[in-house]
DNA sequence: TCCTGTTATTGATTTATATCAAAACACTCC
DNA sequence: GGAGTGTTTTGATATAAATCAATAACAGGA
């Protein structure tokens, strides 16, 4: 995996170039616009060009510490590749994780000026980072970045209620398959032509600790549940940190507790 | 408990009307103004003024549903009086408090026009209400309302994480002191000059059913632990559904998990 | 005031998940 | 390719909280 960021002539080949360095930010711009649901979403060229440069793209090896809990929030971030964990700690070392946030989503909003939470990249992350003051500006500046951002942030919200049931009133075997339906969610292909896969692949790239300290429970207890819908032939492991799901329809009667097992 | 709007008289004695229905919402919007944090923060006469006559205020007696999981978002509250439980549910019933709304908080945020929870008030509730397409409008016309409401919705979130984090990995002990904790913050009085009570109080107007559902726990558990507490005279129970705390600290140690027992 | 339904408390027992322990597997680096 | 380290799986046992069950406290209406 390279860990220096890909050379723009890529995404530049066969157009002219006006700044170096703001026009290779700027393509890299046009293509995440293409992904709907993100920040960048229907902001124009002009609001592109401004957001390019006000950023930079990054690349971080996995296991960065990105954010820490009640430092002053410096940055804001836009994950265009990878995936990062999102946790609160307990004194004693007790973890919960509160999200994973795929490429698209946005990370850095701070209460009083101070991040709530901690941040740290599970695999090899790409991010565009903008300085807080920046960004600031940039949301006075451009309404529709404004609104995607609410948009954004309610639908976090909405996630964020959803764990809540998981974490409060689910089985564990309810939270397993809550979590694997979830994981299918963020890898869907661009094209919208193509009819949606019978047998959806979930992206697991995180370790068991990470996904029990997700779901409240222990390695222990993920490991043993994941047997047992791999015996139930309800899933499956494929290659590189991915688990097909033979049975989504099944999978989601016991993610939503519709089932006596 | 009356339940019809209160008269504004007491508001606009000494004060010269204009029209008689704005200006009473009107003065009720001056009135909030001045409790900091909410939605209506910095708003400028002007735009207090479009609030009010966008807005009805309205009296909700306890139990009522004001939001149900699902259905078209038409609505939009802002809290001035009472407690609103928001929840999502399984479909065999189990139940997942999200979050208690007191004064000041807003409440129908949707996402793709559904609301993605219920909500219900706990005791008798004062909201000002206003239709989606109006608050929209608002929310386009003032930059400071847009402002202040991306602040809260942070703020929102930061709770949400906070209370996986609960949910997610503390004990019965743990999350019942924590919730005790909570509840103090919100009904501090307005001055801010007297020194912070040494013995708080918190308000706890919810049922038992309710507070398990928040906490993600039995009835039960819930009663056996606050017994538990009053025997080792860490809290002691007052009249009306109040829980006053006579060691804050040794509570506060109890919620961050920094305690043998 | 008593009656009645609801809510809260307390006790006995069960159980889902945690904890403790060890083996199997999968990398990385010589 | 094999030693060494970390991760995952599987097994045996313990325990915090749930469940089942009964009583006590409370609130509202006749």
């Amino acid at each position: 995996m390279p860990q220096t960021p890909p050379s723009p002539s890529q995404h530049t080949a066969g157009r002219q170039m006006r700044h170096e360095r703001t026009e290779g930010d700027l393509q890299h711009c046009l293509l995440c616009d293409r992904n709907s649901g993100g920040l960048c979403n229907r902001i124009g060229r002009d609001g592109l060009e401004a957001l390019a440069s006000s950023s930079r793209r990054l690349v971080l090896p996995p296991g960065s510490t990105m954010v820490e809990e009640g430092q002053a929030a410096e940055s804001f971030f836009n994950i265009t590749r990878g995936t990062v964990k999102l946790f609160k700690s307990l004194p004693d070392g007790r973890r919960q994780i509160t999200g994973f946030a795929d490429p698209g989503q946005f990370l850095g909003l701070s209460r009083a000026g101070l991040y709530a939470f901690g941040a740290e990249t599970v695999d090899t992350v790409h991010v565009c980072r903008f300085q807080r003051p920046q960004f600031e500006a940039l949301l006075n500046d451009l309404p529709h970045l404004k609104r995607n951002l609410l948009t954004a942030i309610t639908d976090r919200l909405a996630e964020a209620q959803e764990q809540m049931l998981l974490l409060g009133r689910k089985t564990a075997r309810e939270k397993v398959a809550s979590f694997l339906l979830g994981r299918t969610q963020t890898e869907q292909p661009p094209s919208d032509d193509t009819p949606p896969d019978p047998t959806p692949v979930a992206s697991v790239p995180m370790t068991r600790v990470d996904i029990a300290d997700y779901l409240g429970l222990t390695i222990e207890t993920v490991s043993r549940t994941i047997s047992a819908l791999r015996r139930e032939k309800l899933i499956t492991s494929t290659e590189n940190h991915c688990i097909r799901i033979l049975s989504p329809d099944a999978l989601r009667q016991i993610a939503t507790g519709q089932t006596a097992g």
